[in-house]
DNA sequence: TCTGGGGTCCTAGGACCC
DNA sequence: TCTGGGGTCCTAGGACCC
């Protein structure tokens, strides 16, 4: 048996934490440059915000109902997730938990026997909470689609369910298929379930009934047969193993507000291509393939993102991991993609073609300079970790950075940071 | 005035090879 | 005038996820 284990309300409940006064009321926290709501507490949700809804539009509600904001503060985020998995990690051995997102993990359970399993989840409940103070939902069952859904159930009434629903016989399985629509099926996004419409196929337990090679042929082929299997109870997605890299690499973000100018926007692209070089070296890979992409602000409301965005790659001659070899190829592109009196809203980097970075480190035959290139990239990841993000950066990312994401409701780095370190006043 | 960021897997089709 | 069979690798694009 599998479950997923999945922390409630992740972001609200991190910025909770740390202001406790906040426990029973409505708070909200968004997206990077505060653009829409990414997470809501319960109350917020009742008050009918909206998920994914754009923060300018959910202002007056929020004003109305008095609803506290946060800017994302993935500091924050990030170091309390690794404490709930760590957790996970040491009740349950590393080997079988399988971290899926910041806020949720799957973990293997057939260690246990299955009378076992509602004790077991509710120790787990328990012990995250107690250790981490993030309260967590459970689903159990014998795949990880059905995991899901069972966890979705323990949410949906917090208070019968205690935050944890085992699905351990075929009757729990086939009554929870049947009250739940296709859509809320994971795997199962708006263009499937408008077809599963047409085809008149409302409910899980319809869906799980089609047959396997009429979903290879029409519903998503492989992934469409996949799905039915999970449905069924056959494990098909199995546990994925824990320290496998990224084949892709990309930091983007959308400006604080539109630039027109080709050195705003260099220096954007310098910068996003630090922080993913960055991110490259943390998994000892380097890449070969650099791509930019640049989106412009359009007027015309009709214009969809494909049109507004133009993207060019370079592919190098040798894959790195050096800031300094990737800035530069990165900073080229621009000058292809910029087109004067255009005003842009958006940049990425996108790093792939990645390789491991053994062949390149250490190696004998490459130059001294190489090799101390390689000292001085591990000094600065060193001492923008240790320190405070970006105290050394490269010239080319600039100083000023008017281009630079809003964060105006950012909350302090409590737990990672000694001068934003939570005290009582 | 204003709508995020970062990933994965799969498939089809083109280029190229023997 | 006619024009095989079998493969691999790469890329773009579509679908999905949180």
């Amino acid at each position: 048996m599998k479950a997923i284990i999945d922390c409630n309300n992740f972001y609200c409940s991190c910025e909770r934490l740390f202001n406790p006064h906040l426990e029973g009321k409505p708070v909200v926290v968004l997206s990077n440059n505060d653009g829409c709501i990414v997470s809501r507490s319960d109350e917020a949700k009742k008050l009918g915000v909206e998920m994914a809804g754009p923060y300018f539009m959910a202002k007056p509600l929020i004003k109305k109902h008095d609803i506290t904001v946060f800017s994302s503060n993935y500091n924050l985020y990030g170091d309390l997730s690794w404490r709930v998995m760590e957790t996970l990690r040491v009740l349950l051995g590393k080997k079988n938990v399988e971290v899926y997102s910041v806020d949720e993990a799957f973990v293997d359970l057939s260690i246990f026997s299955p009378e076992e399993l509602p004790s077991i989840a509710k120790d787990i409940r328990r012990t995250v909470e107690q250790w981490t103070g993030i309260k967590v939902s459970i689903g159990v069952a014998p795949t990880k689609v059905l995991a899901k859904l069972a966890n979705r159930l323990s949410k949906k009434d917090k208070i019968k369910t205690n935050c944890v629903v085992v699905l351990d016989t075929d009757e729990k399985i086939v009554g929870a298929l049947r009250n739940t629509p296709v859509s809320d099926i994971w795997g199962v996004g708006r263009q499937y379930a408008n077809k599963l419409k047409e085809w008149g196929i409302y409910d899980a337990l319809q869906l799980r009934n089609l047959s396997e090679e009429f979903a290879r042929t029409y519903f998503g082929g492989v992934v469409g047969a996949r799905l039915i299997r999970e449905l069924r109870g056959v494990p098909s997605k199995d546990m994925e193993d824990e320290l496998v890299s990224k084949k892709m690499i990309a930091t983007t973000r959308m400006f604080g507000s539109p630039v027109g100018d080709i050195a705003s926007i260099k220096e954007a692209v310098a910068t996003y291509t630090s922080r993913a070089a960055e991110k490259l070296r943390r998994q000892h890979g380097a890449a070969k393939t650099i791509n930019v992409f640049v989106v412009t602000k359009e007027e015309n409301h009709n214009v969809n993102y494909r049109e507004a965005m133009n993207g060019k790659s370079v592919t190098l001659p040798n894959a790195t991991s050096f800031t300094n070899e990737l800035i530069k190829p990165a900073v080229d592109l621009v000058d292809k993609l910029f087109e004067k009196g255009k005003l842009y809203k958006k940049a990425g980097v996108t790093l792939s073609g990645i390789v491991p970075d053994t062949s390149i480190q250490g190696n004998l035959f490459l130059s001294e300079t190489k090799n101390c290139e390689r000292k001085l990239m591990d000094m600065i990841d060193n001492v923008n970790f240790s320190q405070r993000d970006d105290i050394l950066k490269f010239a080319a990312s600039g100083t000023d950075r008017n281009w630079k994401m809003q964060q105006n409701k950012l909350s302090p780095r409590y737990t990672t940071r000694w001068e934003e370190l939570y005290g009582i006043s």
